[in-house]
DNA sequence: CCGTCTTCGTGACCTGGGTTCCAGAGCTCA
DNA sequence: TGAGCTCTGGAACCCAGGTCACGAAGACGG
């Protein structure tokens, strides 16, 4: 899978545009590596080509919540964002538990492309107004569900095909901006219901159609 | 003032794209006259020449809370966003307390004008990427700070010149996503430490420097 | 001036979730 | 195989805020 299979507008670019943002050589990151912190400045715009990154911010006693992810094919809007500002990051990111890839467009060149590829613009407009959406999803899930609801739906996300998810209490609790002590009761009780079970670094969804209810209706 | 002088872009346009823009008769919305729905689909953007708009959704159990306003020379993003996702209205939309004037481009107008008018294009884009650092504010605040604090600040950005926010606690708590109980507590503890004074209807600010620290340090 | 409506003021109660603290189980590496 | 680390399991406690129920005070029309 090259650039263009995973971003359609790279093929609608002049050839000089294709020439200098597809054929960027790739950044790779390792798990968890820190790539923006609060108050850098804005660097221009991240294509993801492996893994995912990981939007978020820190509260001043320390926790952790995630904003949101940007999977392979979507680009960092917070970035773009904060281009086409120049104000300065108002959160971390990094990359994802399995490390990442991408092409990293600098300002100058987010710039050029922004006035001459209006495949480019296109992209980033879209991706912009895609994000607006997720964040309302985000306020309102945090401003209705429980962490219940919240850790369901999270496990219905993330599990893989045997519907195993890799990932510590401590993890969840930080993209969830809650306690460990607080996803762990969550999970007792998801797998009391026999929705779950729960391991060392592991939970095993049992149950994905009462997982799926319990985050969407909450108590049923 | 006419729309030029709110939307510095309108300068900018062809001649053409002036006339069907700038010249577009205002639609006049009585106080909190709601003027999107969820689900409603996607009309183009508005314009706001005077008053605000009031962006919010409504959780199941019937309570409000706002996500954003759109203020004098702003325009509703969201309006925008689903213009340019062909989705439906995720949320809800009405006129501000003391009503409001704006102009309505309708879709095939604005997709003429984001490919035609390059300071139309930016003014968009400017606009969505401004509300995204909004709503990553919003978050941050629901999620770290106290209904007291956010009072506060609710305040601080609402009295007028002599100090006064003309509002019920009612109101206040549709802002803020809350109970009008939890309001009513947060003035007390504030009129306590005489930041504010209340009365029907009406809030006074009395100590402002106060009330900013307050809403930025919580418990000081 | 009286009835009614709206809004404020308030106490009692409950729940979700944050905090603290600790025990025990699994991994890993010397 | 034992030391040390990481992670899960769990009790006890507290607080912010949501809910319920009610009275009182201002507003307003008849």
């Amino acid at each position: 899978m090259g650039p263009t299979d995973l971003f359609p507008f790279m093929a609608e670019l002049s050839t000089e545009g294709r020439n200098q943002i597809a054929d960027l050589p790739p950044t790779v990151a390792s798990p968890r590596q820190r790539l923006i912190g609060r108050g850098d400045a804005a660097s221009g715009a991240y294509l993801v080509l492996e893994g995912a990154l990981r939007v978020f911010y820190v509260t001043d006693e320390g926790r952790e919540a995630t904003l949101y992810r940007v999977e392979v094919g979507d680009s960092c809007v917070l970035a773009l964002s904060a281009t086409l500002r120049t104000e300065r990051y108002p959160a971390w990111v990094e990359a994802g538990p399995t490390g990442g890839t991408f092409l990293q467009v600098s300002v100058p060149l987010f710039n050029r492309a922004m006035e001459s590829e209006p495949a480019f613009r296109r992209f980033v407009l879209d991706t912009l107004s895609a994000r607006i959406f997720d964040l309302m999803h985000t306020i309102e899930e945090v401003m209705t569900s429980t962490v219940e609801r919240r850790v369901a739906a999270l496990l219905i996300r993330d599990a893989d095909p045997q519907g195993d998810v890799h990932v510590t209490q401590e993890f969840l609790a930080a993209d969830l901006g809650t306690a460990r002590e607080v996803v762990f009761r969550a999970l007792r009780s998801l797998s009391e219901r026999g929705a779950v079970s729960t391991g060392r670094g592991r939970v095993r969804v049992l149950d994905p159609g009462l997982l799926t209810r319990i985050a969407r209706l909450d108590h049923s």
